[in-house]
DNA sequence: CGTAGTGTTGAGTCAAGTCAATGGTTGTGG
DNA sequence: CCACAACCATTGACTTGACTCAACACTACG
């Protein structure tokens, strides 16, 4: 069952990742019907204010969350990949407490929220494993609090470049060198709470160091175990099952 | 109905701030069985690893949730006050990613973790009001990695300041003048992403520039809004409805 | 070939950290 | 009642990681 038949197969694979659906569970998620909107890179998901009509779920690109504080600085709270859920953090939420913006050109399959809603409480496991899906959300937002407020610039940005390497890794959706990271300095700076200059500065220090290695965008990791140490990376929190990374 | 039949009366009413719950409703979870633990402070309600089988709802006293770097360093990363749930953020994950550890002595009611998962699939309206609560808490999470992220000493300690001072109110917690915080400035620290020597001077600068009075452990906030300004506080991401403090 | 966006680098500054000492308060036991 | 200990708050002197400002380089693209 390698190609999809449904958008939202991708759906369902990655809510069973954390959380058991039956095949007739799984049915009734594909059986939702859905639409496909493509986003620009920049283009908003989702917007501070928004009152959410509906699920997006990543289908391919890449997406951010972040807030703005008052005087406009920008602090990206989560990174999402192909698979991911956009809106479940709004699932029950009146009023969006933060933006959701396609860093790639991105498609996205859109659910419509009532529907799901319904089909959540019409089977327990649906709603289980959206539920499920939220906590781990929840549970990275911790680490990245962690992360931010406890950890120095290397540390940081070795722990982000790791965790990524790990969800994508989950998903299938590594090389066989590591990984593109569609994402500007700028971006990656907003990520750990550093400036742009800082984060080149210690991107090159890593590199300087052997642990990673640059090309364009893409990202490989000469020595993934001591790229892990310096990121005091320990991957309990994602919830994955099973243990480290080979 | 101000003296409660049950200690779970309190988990009814904070459910109810954010989700509707009928007479039902709340009758079924004030039918389940519980039992009161006291801890003392600094004692462990949940331990990193644990897989915990009772959902413990804070009834008097503080408690807060932490993680630790590789070498020892301490991020809290949410603070909770009486009536907050306290493992709902566990209610389907199987190992704990975090700990919960009490700040005050706290008196803890148990409430099985199976049964109450039974309740939350019978009566959907339990089940989205917990499910409503962890996201509430994940929007809290958010907000703290921006401000940790993102804002200045003064503007990080002065949200804090106020993210409580609201919080309380809704509970009807706050006394005359402010509330009792029950920290110390370590502890603090561990909020904020500081050290403890940088919080002293930070409040000190603070009540110097009169947003804030100090008493013992005692704050009050000579002028609220100025603190609210300076925290870069807007309490949208506490989905209390409503608009601003008076 | 010009322009815009991004990445890189250097020089200087500053917010926050470190280290270390002093003071205050609370509680305990003699 | 005092002496002591433990814990916490406060302060000073010094260091440093990260920020700021500003320039320059590279790449993609029209």
């Amino acid at each position: 069952m390698s190609s999809p038949k449904s958008s939202l197969e991708l759906l369902t694979r990655k809510l069973s990742t954390h959380s058991p659906l039956d095949d007739a569970d799984r049915d009734a998620i594909l059986a939702l019907p859905w639409t496909i909107r493509t986003i620009e890179p920049q283009g908003y998901i989702v917007r501070e204010g928004d009152v959410p009509a509906v699920c997006g779920v990543l289908l391919t690109g890449f997406a951010f969350r972040h807030k703005l504080t008052g005087d406009g600085a920008r602090q990206i709270v989560a990174l999402h990949i192909p698979g991911d859920p956009l809106d479940f953090q709004n699932f029950y939420l009146d009023e969006s407490d933060h933006n959701v913006q396609a860093l790639t050109r991105s498609d996205v399959a859109l659910i419509d929220r009532a529907e799901l809603r319904e089909l959540s409480i019409a089977r327990p496991n649906v709603g289980r494993a959206i539920f499920v899906s939220t906590l781990v959300d929840a549970s990275i937002f911790r680490e990245w609090i962690l992360n931010v407020g406890r950890r120095a610039a290397p540390a940081r940005i070795a722990h982000v470049l790791c965790e990524l390497g790990v969800r994508l890794e989950a998903q299938g959706l590594t090389n066989d060198h590591g990984y593109h990271l569609p994402m500007t300095q700028e971006q990656l700076a907003d990520v750990v709470g550093l400036t742009p200059v800082h984060v080149n500065r210690t991107l090159k220090a890593l590199e300087a160091g052997g642990l990673i290695k640059r090309n364009r965008r893409q990202v490989s990791f000469p020595d993934w175990q001591a790229l892990r140490d310096v990121g005091d990376f320990n991957q309990r929190y994602l919830h994955l099952g099973g243990g480290q990374r080979a």
